[in-house]
DNA sequence: TATTGTTATACTCTATAACTATA
DNA sequence: TATAGTTATAGAGTATAACAATA
């Protein structure tokens, strides 16, 4: 017997979206697709999507405390204890507590963490590049005005 | 000294994009937005994120070998393996060798596979809704036509 | 008492390689 | 030789709880 899944049946009961339709499978395999050549960019780095998510969060905000980095790299505070420990070890970045809050450590970009990033920034942009061209400099550009309000949504 | 770490600076160094304007990071950004009421309901039921897909991808398409579920599920084939077992173990899908090509595991839900979807569906809907009032009903549709473009891109 | 961060833990997923069976 | 899947293994992330230091 065929069966629409994206519609209810003859027996009305109600189902769920196609996948292709569910928004969390739909941003995981749209992030595939767009993660591929990047994974290689970083493999050559031999760095970790999640450090690299931490140095970019960190470079671009300045001094910040490991709970406000925590949210922007989209991970746990126990793993991000790791990760900026592993980073700081390579002298990527430095720790330091806060003067005013001593509970707080405040993280901030080394010399040779900007030196990395700036190294893989040419071959990032190309990839960025030749995204936007075979995607279409609009759909990009509107793609991420949408995902950059729903990140902000709080539901 | 200030300074826009999305435009040349002065030396006319190239720099990376924001974090909010890369798209990699704002996909995973928004997906963590749209996760925090799925991930309640799924413990609920006690089921894994990736397990919940393999189910989801394996009642949509039917029966189905393994290499096609792991590229539907975004999950690499040796993390299919166990979770295919342990969803096998489990009653809620059942594997056959191909009998047009014998190395081929073919793999079925079963109905108490699809008892668990239809228990999850009510709630799963309920969340969909929210998510549309909030976010909008055309920019919902409009970001997932742009993922779904998106996720069949082979750059 | 609440918050920031660390440590401990058990579990899961990732990534790669080696292997088996089949084609 | 190539493909489909399994198994093994090392490493990393997830998720939770317990803890220390500070507020």
């Amino acid at each position: 017997m065929e069966k629409s899944s994206n519609l209810k049946d003859a027996t009305d009961k109600p189902s769920l979206r196609k996948t292709e339709r569910s928004l969390p499978i739909a941003l995981l395999r749209a992030r595939e697709t767009v993660m591929i050549p990047i994974r290689e960019l970083l493999q050559e780095s031999n760095i970790s999507e999640q450090k690299w998510r931490v140095l970019r969060v960190v470079e671009e905000k300045g001094a910040l405390e490991q709970t406000a980095i925590a949210e922007a790299a989209c991970l746990l505070l126990p793993s991000l204890t790791r990760i900026v420990q592993s980073l700081e070890a390579d002298g990527f970045l430095t720790r330091q507590p806060d003067s005013s809050d001593r509970r707080k450590t405040i993280v901030e970009i080394t010399d040779i963490g900007r030196d990395l990033i700036a190294a893989n920034t040419p071959k990032s942009n190309e990839i960025y590049q030749r995204l936007e061209k075979s995607f279409g400099k609009k759909k990009m550009n509107d793609l991420l005005d949408l995902l950059e309000e729903l990140q902000h949504l709080r539901l």
